[in-house]
DNA sequence: TAGATTGTTAATCGATTAACAATC
DNA sequence: TAGATTGTTAATCGATTAACAATC
């Protein structure tokens, strides 16, 4: 009664994804089951991990026989919530928004696309894959009419923010969000960011790091030395 | 001599591009010193991770005055590569491909796009800003004669792992991978991965779960009473 | 100088890995 | 049954936070 929900850690979130998709190659490979130990090895993870994050959830396996492929792929799909419909929209027309919206793959996975937005008059009133670019004046009014689960907001940096206020005070609960902006939002409004530029950065760094051996410890050692 | 070199976390890498990014809006507001306190309340870290995460790299600070804000944006800036430019190309010109071409912040940030390529006959020879689609079977010539830092996968995801080895072959360091796939490459060749639908679907789980508050106690109880 | 704030060490917290009894 | 493999508890590891002497 008392006990405190143990709240998933967010790393276990992040690796449940991709647990479905590897169970979906295994299933499209007409692989049955499958042992926590082949199973990490094809993840590049521990068994134990493996095992300790489905433990969230609940007993998935059998001793001595592992996991049914297609019945944990389900179970993985429940919990993340695919079983579910989702309403997208996209507020931001411009490159990134198109190739978001011509993205299919998500349609596949149950997030389908209501409409797209921006202020651009040339934009406005086309229409891609069948889905029309609409003024952004008008997304309050589309918002009281259909229900939207999912906005992507992918202005530009300076809009961000301004579109992000709409958004929450016409009822959004998720945004995913691919301006270089951390968004202020309610804190019961999900925000997920897709940081480009930061994850090119960073991937510069790693490709130094890998070839110059990083900060080593011997121009650590200098650097403090300068300093002492 | 025989100390190990502190390698940096990767939750150290992570935030770096997040402070270089901040303390450019700071610059820009004119800001000329900050305390890792105010930055920290900034960024929504602790003053202690802040400080923490420096001090990997060196002494940055002033004791009673804290950061100068442009100063150490530099360092920050030298220690992530960003002081040296980047050759990169494109491999899959689709909506993603040209959406990231069209993209003019990498190039500001010193990414230069140098080619993309693609296997569909009626984007060959398009060019987009100034940048052509080539043949892929090109790809192997043209990094002979054009020092290529970074490729970029945007390929679908089949054809992936094919470029991947391709340019492993050809002298590849670091791979950007937009494709729904895990690539397999040599322990030298640094990948970063951009999943978008694992991040769309992270986004749909956490939704739910705010929503539903997520798998409760009562739930789980349930759930492992069902099975006692 | 006195106050502020760093750099850095120690304490805490959380996540990963190991171990193993339970059991299919 | 014997072997395999789970679910789960305990041990380890790493990352974050707190504390504080050093010092600008």
């Amino acid at each position: 009664m008392y006990r405190i929900r143990p709240r998933v850690p967010m790393a276990v979130v992040r690796r449940l994804p991709k647990y479905y998709r590897y169970l979906g190659d295994l299933m499209e490979r007409g692989v049955g089951r499958i042992s926590s130990k082949e199973f990490g090895r094809l993840l590049g993870f521990t068994a134990s991990q493996i095992r300790q994050d489905l433990n969230y959830f609940g007993g998935f396996g059998q001793q001595g026989y592992g996991y049914n492929v297609e019945e944990l792929r389900e179970q993985i799909g429940k919990i993340l919530g695919l079983d579910k419909k989702y309403n997208i929209i996209i507020v931001g027309a411009g490159n990134l928004g198109q190739a978001i919206a011509n993205y299919t793959g998500f349609q596949e996975s149950g997030f389908a696309l209501k409409a797209m937005f921006d202020i651009n008059p040339r934009l406005i009133g086309m229409s891609i894959r069948d889905v029309r670019i609409r003024d952004l004046d008008d997304i309050e009014g589309f918002m009281l009419e259909e229900r939207i689960d999912i906005a992507v907001i992918c202005t530009p940096k300076e809009a961000a923010q301004g579109v992000a206020d709409r958004l929450v005070k016409a009822g959004i609960r998720a945004i995913w969000n691919f301006a270089p902006e951390d968004l202020e939002v309610p804190e019961d409004v999900v925000v997920e960011n897709v940081h480009l530029s930061e994850s090119l950065i960073s991937l510069a760094y790693l490709a130094n790091e890998r070839e110059t051996g990083g900060i080593g410890e011997e121009q650590r050692a200098e650097r403090n030395n300068a300093r002492a």
